[in-house]
DNA sequence: CTGAAAGCGCTAACAA
DNA sequence: TTGTTAGCGCTTTCAG
């Protein structure tokens, strides 16, 4: 420990109480000087600011969080980022929460309703402002007791489960599709096959009864043979739009539950030696960047995620302002894009 | 007030203290028991426990954080989670780091690097354990000093910035695009351009290197009008096929830098009224899900964003263990799978 | 305009 | 095997 050595031997540990002593101020004058509380004098906060940061100050959100029971961190809880869907979803949360300082917390649990519930409960764990989430398929009300217990402001996104109490910011699934048949209508079809949408989504549920209804709105009949529900996969459009084909009388065309699915069945078309936009019709849901760029270009519903990312970011915030807010519901109109890959009968 | 209150009244706080006092014991005893702690009695444990989860207690990871120095947070920061490569990186982050109990902290910044350099702030203000991230095109080695001055474990995904004393795991991108090249000289292509690479990110560089050591290997002349550097998307593939369609004599062929890239490409030349796979060849790099689904499918060079996710967790967890560990770089293979926008020329 | 002091909920010595 | 105690770094009264 020869002489000559500098402050910067223990930097391991800027604390505001480090920058306080060596301004001989208290650490509330620091504390409030680095928050730019004009209580403070301009003179000492710029001080105080200059030094902070030649020493090296970062912040200490966790001291802070547990003092003031906010922590600036936005939990957000879904089963896939690799959906592109859901990717700009996330996308345009991020946006969102950064602009207004917060940070997503981020978990993904597939669609096992066992992994959500572990999920969330790290989640919690971190005391996040507010926590968007959207259901594992199969969720049931159940799951989500203990969320609704810990107060935690909550924002159902995309999905919503039958009963609860949270704020919910989604698609219309079942008009969405109504326009899809609505088109395949015009364009001709009788035969309309339906494929993807889990029954225990309410996305799927309610896309399928979209399906149903529209049906019966047009006068045709709902042939259970028509329907192939499941995951919204690519694998499972290219595996279901082989088992529709086998219906008797055969399809003209198909809605699916979304582009994903589209695409799967389109290449399932070719496999078995059809192409979409000339022998058979395909329409998709949601829109996402590829759907233009397929070929043939995938006709869709437009659902468009940044909305429902931008008012999921709006409810969350309103409700962490003011929590005792009553739950509310917005439902985005979808709306249809014509492109190539449904044509007349 | 009148009587029969249970005590649910005031269930939101339920800190460790309140166990204790409910069970007469100490605090310290329940955080123990509470973590699993073999020193305290088997017995003890259960019913700290059970009570804990009667009173419905949430573990408070900011007051332990505090404590220990250890927040279980590893942060991430990303250009784009809309880009499906790295949607999937992420994807298998948060499962590899879920493993191990610790939870993903998202910051996006586009390809700016100011914005870059405010959520890595941010970032570190909630004292991650770890962060893993992929450089802002145009990164400077300055923009990382503080958060090499901050000594968290720090790992380069993807791309690397020069002289940069972190770990770093990428693909081998250089050998990639040599890959692509030499099966398109194979097929008989003597002028090849390259779409896509900003010479301001590393994988960029290490591409167009790749590029044109491939074409001097088989002794073809590196031509600059062949060659459209840009960002990586689907829009820049787009454009810059029209460009270098103009270069006489014309291309027959191309590698693009990334598969959205090509996607751009493959599409681009439709409106030029040329086909992929037919009388252009395009080879892409990445393997996205959906290039095996493109019509026609892509010839690609598949860059495995699982295993570049799996080994990047690796890095981290070990370097958090014991961060005195020397940088690292893991290099990763990559490989070409042959599919149809490549053909004979 | 600035300082003193208490306390958020947890964990880690150390003592009993 | 369990309890006592101090303190992590911050914010917030309340005094001065």
């Amino acid at each position: 420990m020869h002489g000559g050595n500098d402050e910067r031997v223990d930097q391991g540990r800027v604390t505001l109480q480090a920058i306080a002593e060596r301004l001989s101020v208290s650490t509330a004058t620091v504390s409030l000087a680095l928050r730019g509380n004009s209580v403070v004098a301009e003179a000492t906060r710029e001080r105080v600011r200059r030094v902070a940061e030649e020493m090296g100050y970062v912040y200490n959100r966790s001291a802070a969080s547990l003092r003031t029971d906010r922590s600036q961190i936005v939990a957000v809880g879904i089963h896939d980022v690799t959906n592109p869907y859901f990717a700009e979803l996330l996308g345009v949360l991020d946006e969102q929460v950064g602009e207004v300082g917060r940070s997503l917390l981020l978990g993904t649990y597939g669609e096992s309703r066992e992994r959500q519930q572990r999920v969330l409960r790290t989640l919690k764990e971190y005391r996040p402002d507010g926590i968007v989430f959207c259901p594992a398929d199969g969720s049931l009300l159940e799951d989500f007791v203990s969320l609704a217990a810990s107060r935690i402001p909550a924002v159902q996104i995309a999905r919503y489960v039958e009963g609860l109490a949270f704020d919910f910011v989604g698609c219309d699934d079942c008009g969405a599709i109504g326009l899809g048949i609505d088109h395949l209508v015009e364009l001709g079809h009788r035969r309309i096959a339906m494929i993807g949408g889990s029954e225990r989504t309410s996305t799927g549920r309610d896309r399928l009864r979209g399906y149903r209804e529209a049906l019966s709105r047009h006068g045709l009949q709902y042939d259970r043979a028509l329907v192939q529900t499941g995951h919204g996969t690519r694998d499972h459009g290219m595996r279901a739009i082989g088992a529709v084909l086998q219906a008797d009388p055969k399809p003209t065309a198909a809605v699916c539950f979304s582009d994903l699915v589209a695409f799967g069945a389109m290449l399932g078309l070719r496999h078995a030696g059809l192409e979409a936009g000339q022998d058979f019709s395909i329409v998709g849901c949601d829109d996402v960047a590829e759907a233009a760029l397929w070929f043939p270009a995938l006709t869709t519903l437009r659902l468009k995620p940044r909305d429902l990312g931008r008012h999921a970011a709006a409810f969350l915030h309103s409700r962490i302002a003011n929590p005792a807010l009553p739950p509310r519901r917005l439902v985005l109109p979808a709306e249809l894009v014509v492109r190539a890959s449904a044509v007349p009968a």
